[in-house]
Parts: structure tokens; C-alpha cells; sequence
DNA sequence: AACCATGTGCAACGGCGTTGCAAAATATAT
DNA sequence: ATATATTTTGCAACGCCGTTGCACATGGTT
């Protein structure tokens, strides 16, 4: 397959094997974020249930992917820049879901504004999740 | 019961039931958002779950609570403020959730802050999730 | 008190995510 | 290139979660 899929899976030490590099790869020809079913069900692809489980829990220990929540309680994966590949992970980013599209996006251009807290609150990680609408689905 | 629990309850065209009055008191009662199996197994207590799901549902859909999605992809219950008692659901605060004690709280004092999206998306709703510490924990 | 509307509890179901284990695939050493 | 060790996969099974249909009970209304 792609010569990129398979240096990423190398440089996380991650064995080279055919469901890995087909699911990365959707990921790598797919801008938007991918929720599990996606991935299950993908165009032609039939993916084992537990292969897809454990080969998206092991990229997002590798900090291959992230997790974006989303309001119906489901989970999205989407890649992570390039500065997460080394394995500490860099969420400086929110997300955004169109209601129409049901498309998920990282909004990477965007920094996560700084929220208040209570007095001696601390802070580790913050997420936003933007409901609305994209502007591909406002011109329709 | 309470008389505040027999109100709000005939204020949003409810029968005061047994459950929903027990069920509503927990929330009237605790200052701390609430999981559906905190709800079930409340001390003493012994709910049917489907009577807690549909009950939940029914707070929902008239504005006495409203959720708050965590990352560990489960769904937590707060009491709505008053405003939100008309029907209409203002999602105006963001929430905390202590990672120590898991405590999960609604930030009813800070404003949201205004995120910048892309050119033409439209933002509709915006959830923050911010996760920490409490002081409550810090100082253990 | 009696009737009607509404809510409850049980049983059952399907879907999701996980685990254990044997077989297969991949990496490593010779 | 082959053999061995390690890792990954796929199957079967399980338990949990949330939902639905239906009979029964409870609360509201006259």
C-alpha cells in the first residue's frame, strides 16, 4: 500500500498489517472525522468489529488519532498533526459538527479561547464541540 | 414530599408521580450533576430503569434538566435554571468535571466565550466541557 | 367514588463494546 | 530462506445500555 501509512505505523512501532494500513488510510484520503461505523461499513471494506475496536484504540494510545465527543453521545476519531506522532498529545484545537451534513471537522486554524474557573480550580483540558452549520450545507 | 418538587412538576403539566417527585428531589438536593445509574441505585432507593430513562427524558423535553456530555462518553443530568422552566432551553454555561472526585458541575457564572469559525458556518451551540481539578481536591 | 388518562414495571430485544482463546499473520533470528 | 517468537486477527460469547410493547397500577378529573 501508500509508503506514508506505512512510515507512520513504523514510527509508532506498530506492526504493518492489512486492517492497519486500510483503516489509516481512510483516514488519510478522508478530511472528515470517521466514527467506528464508518469504518466498519466502509465502501467495499468489511472490517471485523474487534479489529476496528482495538486498531483505533491502539492509534489513539499512539496519538495517531484523536477522539472528538459529539452530542448524540457517539464517539468520532479524526488524525492528529504532526507534532501528537511522537505520543504526547495535543488537543489545542476544538471541533466543529454541521447538523445537515452531519460532517465533523478540527477547526486546527482556531485556538481554544481561555475559559474562567472558580478560585483555585485548575484546568487540565478543555473541550468545545460547535453545533451548526457549514457553509457548504448554508448555500444549498 | 416537597412542595417546590410538586410545583415545578404541575408547572410543567406533569402528574406528580411517586418516582418523578424522589427523582426530582435528587436533583433538588444535590448540587452535583448526575449520572443515570446514580439515579438508579440511589441510596435506599431502588428505580425501575426504564422508569428513570423515561422520567429523565420527560425533564428533558421540558426544559427541568438538561445534559452535559462527558468524555467518557457517558451522559450527566443538572437541574436547568429558571429560565429554562418556560420551555425554551438556555445553554448559556459551560461545565466543570473533577477528574479526582468526578464531580461534575455547571459553570452558571462565566459566560461562554465566543469561538471564531470558518468564513459562512454558522454556529448554533457551543459545549464546553472543561476537565480539572476542583479546589475541594486540591487541597487533599 | 368511578371513570379516564397517564405512568409504571416487566419481559424481551437489538446494538455496542469488551474479553478469552485459537488460528493466522507479521517480525525477528539464524 | 526458514524457523521461531511475537503480535494481531477473527470468532464466540458475554454483559451492559437504552428502547419498545403491553398489561397493570397510579394519579387526575368529574
Amino acid at each position: 500500500m501508500n509508503t506514508k501509512v506505512h512510515d507512520i505505523l513504523r514510527r509508532n512501532q506498530l506492526s504493518v498489517t492489512e486492517s492497519r494500513e486500510k483503516i489509516l488510510n481512510l483516514f488519510l484520503t478522508n478530511t472528515r472525522a470517521l466514527a467506528h461505523a464508518d469504518i466498519e461499513h466502509k465502501a467495499g471494506e468489511r472490517f471485523d468489529r474487534v479489529t476496528v475496536y482495538r486498531t483505533l484504540q491502539t492509534f489513539v494510545e499512539k496519538g495517531i488519532l484523536h477522539t472528538i465527543p459529539t452530542a448524540d453521545n457517539s464517539v468520532k476519531y479524526a488524525l492528529c498533526k504532526n507534532d501528537c506522532f511522537e505520543g504526547h498529545h495535543h488537543d489545542n484545537h476544538y471541533h466543529f459538527i454541521c447538523a445537515v451534513c452531519g460532517k465533523t471537522e478540527c477547526l486546527e486554524d482556531f485556538v481554544i479561547p481561555s475559559v474562567r474557573l472558580p478560585k483555585e480550580y485548575l484546568a487540565n483540558n478543555v473541550e468545545i464541540v460547535v453545533n451548526g452549520i457549514c457553509s457548504a450545507c448554508r448555500k444549498k
